[in-house]
Order: C-alpha cells, then structure tokens, then sequence
DNA sequence: ACGTATTCCTGCGTTATTACAGGAATTATG
DNA sequence: CATAATTCCTGTAATAACGCAGGAATACGT
C-alpha cells in the first residue's frame, strides 16, 4: 500500500503539466485550480476542485500531465500510485464503478463548458463563472459570499477573459445589484438573475445547467 | 442480455439533448457528431467519434443528455442498456478498468479543448480542428483527402467560429499551400505548418498536443 | 443535361473584445 | 501607523471577430 499525504500551500503546485503520470491525488481539504498554461501569463482554468475530488488521472507507461495542480489554499491531499489504484480497482469493482463515473460526470461537464466558452459573451462567461463557483465551493453561512478568494486574473482565467473585463464586468452586476463586491469578496445577491444571463440567448438549455456543472 | 443494433442515416439523431439516459451506445460503423445546442442556430460539436468508439454515458435515475449525437454518415450502433452494463462492470474489472480510462482520457481532451477555445485566435482553432480531424478520422491513403466531409458550418461548430470566417480562413491556408481544398474535400498538405500555427503562441505546450486530443 | 436549390466565397460596415495606461484602492511590510 | 507594493478600476484607442449581402460555385432532382 502506497498512500501518501502532504499539505501544500497557496501557490504551491501539486503537479506540473509536463511530469510524468505517477497516480491519482486525492484532496481531504483545501481548494485546488487546474490549469493549462498559455500564452502571455495567461492561463486557463480547466476545472477547480475541492475536499472529496480526485485530482490527475491514472497514466499509461510514460504519459505526461497536460495540466498543472495549483493549492488556492492551505491544502491537504493524499497521493496513490498507479499500481495501488491499479490493484484496487481489480480487487473492487464497486470502487472502480464509482470512478468510471466520476470521470463520466466530469466529461459531461467538460463539453457542456466547451460550447459556453465557445459561443457566450464576456457577460454571460462572467455570470458562468460565478455560479460555477457557488456549485463548486458554495457561499459563507454568515454573510452569504462565495468560500473561495481568487484574483481577477484568476477570475479571467476561468470564464475566458481578461482581467480588465471582468473588473468591468462585476462593477456592472453590482450596479445592478446582482452582486456585491468588497475587494475579493464576492456576494451573490440575484442568482435568478445570474441564471438568467446565461439562459437569455439560449432558451433550449435548463437555466441551472451551469450549477449542474 | 440486452443489446439492439441500429442503422441510422446522414443527419439522423441517435439521441436527443434532453432525452432520458437508458444505456450505452457503440459505433461499429460510420462517424459521430456529439453536439450541444446553442443559440441562433449555433450548434457546438463537443467530440467526434467513429469505429469503435463509445458515446453517451451511464445514466443515474432520470438523467438526461446534456448534448446530441447525430450520425454524420450512414452509420451502424450498438445500444447496451443501464442494468446490462452495470452487471458487466460487477462481473468485469477488467472491462470497467478499460471504460473508466476511456473517459479519463476523453476529459483530459476536453480539458485541453477547453484552453483552445477560451484562448486561440480563429486562425489557431481552424488550424486546430483540421488537426482534430486528421488524429479522428485519418486520411485517404489514395489522394491523402480526410476521411470525413463536414460543411463550412460544421467545421465552424467544431472549431468554434462561423462559416465566414471558416470560409476565409481556409483559402488563405490554401494560397500559403498549407492545404488544398476541393469543395469538401480537405487535404491538408503541411501537417507541420498547421501544428506551427498553433503552437505560435505557446512554447510550452508540445507542438503535437492537437494531435494527441 | 438542364434548371433549381443549396452551399460557399468574399467585400464591407458594425460590434465586441482586447490592450494600454494612469490613477485609486487594497494589502503587505517594516 | 506609515510607506511600498500589488491589485484593481476605468477611459480610450486599436484590433479582431461577426454578420449581412450579393455573386459564384457546387450539388440535387427530374
């Protein structure tokens, strides 16, 4: 058995697009981005994970990662190597049942965010990316803002946009009380509204589809 | 055992977006587009898939598809029912073990995708999607044609423009001589220029990662 | 083969997005 | 608490992408 767990901190990679596939990360707490990286410091967020997701992918003989694993917080998580998983999943089908369809889920998810990258406008990615934040890591029972504090670049790098426009952006939902906003502290006041955004140009699509993602 | 084969035509639904989840389908014969509607009779081709390909998922309850698969050829596929599938994967690791990379695989295409299509110009996701067709459907070994006729439309849903643009683009990839166009009929003459253009902007990503989705 | 319907090409005006730059606000540091 | 460093905001100019429209090429049906 060969599980192995260690904190990371803000910033820190997990992995680097570029090594080599060892095995599959577990997090038990934190909140981690996954990006490609681009051109021009710009980078895209393939997908954001919490406690309880699996992070990385079981490789094949050298396979190298595409994407690098970056710690948004104080991060904990538990490493298990390819031929652990790989006994594991012989020994328990029921186990690698549940894996195949997280991946199945994940997929699914992957290509509905494909067109919305592909077709919407800056407005409704930046909508998009909000309600993809609240599905993900969900709202402060206190004061109702989102539980994850990225920067606008990060934001940017999410929806699939600049910085400057998705400073643009929130400045315009919140004058028209649809958020809040006080520095990185993001306050979801009309989700309806938000749902409506994304939904307006496209009536064929459920309006929550982007929560369901 | 529960197992049905069917033929379906150019242009005809395999399933529906919105349609309940029963099972699995398996092409055995002919090509696949798996699309997301959008607006304006703006569609987006999530994947492509042909011989031997699995499309579609798994369903829990009363799931439904979030994306259509419509035959782009004459067209021949299996289906495999939920309950058929889950006795398989229990009775199965190996098989399951084999599924579940499949779809670990396809969402790190997906991932990529994602990055090209937040992030390249029109000119770099044209050049991506000819790419994309090549690694899918190969070319003819005759005229070295690919193996597939989609309309400038179709092209423009994959790659995530419109016709015009498909249009213009590719007779200017045809005046550089980097392919050759006859109506439908593509050949792509400079693989290396293709993968140039869309590694222009990104050193860090291998040249061949196009390739590789 | 002929006429008709569809698809494709391409110029051009319009719109949306990006990039730059300077100042304001926030956060970090001593 | 004051200063420095970073991040954020927003105006303006440049650029890229879109969409219309008319003509050309291609495919289709009889």
């Amino acid at each position: 058995m060969s599980k192995t767990c260690n904190s990371y901190s803000k910033g820190q990679h997990i992995f680097r697009e570029g090594d080599r596939v060892f095995g599959l990360f577990f997090i038990k707490e934190g909140r981690v981005k996954i990006v490609s990286s681009g051109f021009n410091n710009r980078e895209q967020i393939a997908r954001l994970a919490t406690n309880g997701h699996i992070i990385g992918h079981r490789g094949y003989g050298n396979e190298l990662y595409p994407v690098s694993a970056i710690a948004l917080d104080e991060t904990y998580v538990c490493f298990v190597d390819n031929s652990t998983i790989y006994d594991a999943f012989m020994n328990n089908a029921k186990f690698t049942y549940e894996l195949m369809l997280f991946y199945s889920t994940e997929l699914r998810k992957a290509e509905l965010r494909l067109r919305y990258l592909a077709q919407m406008t800056m407005r409704e990615k930046i909508a998009g990316a909000l309600l993809y934040l609240l599905d993900i890591f969900g709202e402060d029972e206190q004061d109702g803002s989102l539980n994850v504090s990225l920067s606008r670049q990060e934001l940017a790098d999410l929806a699939g946009t600049t910085a400057e426009q998705v400073s643009r952006e929130l400045t315009s939902f919140e004058k028209e009380s649809i958020i809040a906003k006080h520095s990185r502290k993001l306050i979801l006041l009309n989700h309806e509204e938000l749902n409506k955004i994304l939904s307006s140009h496209n009536m064929r699509i459920a309006a929550s589809s982007w929560a369901a993602i």
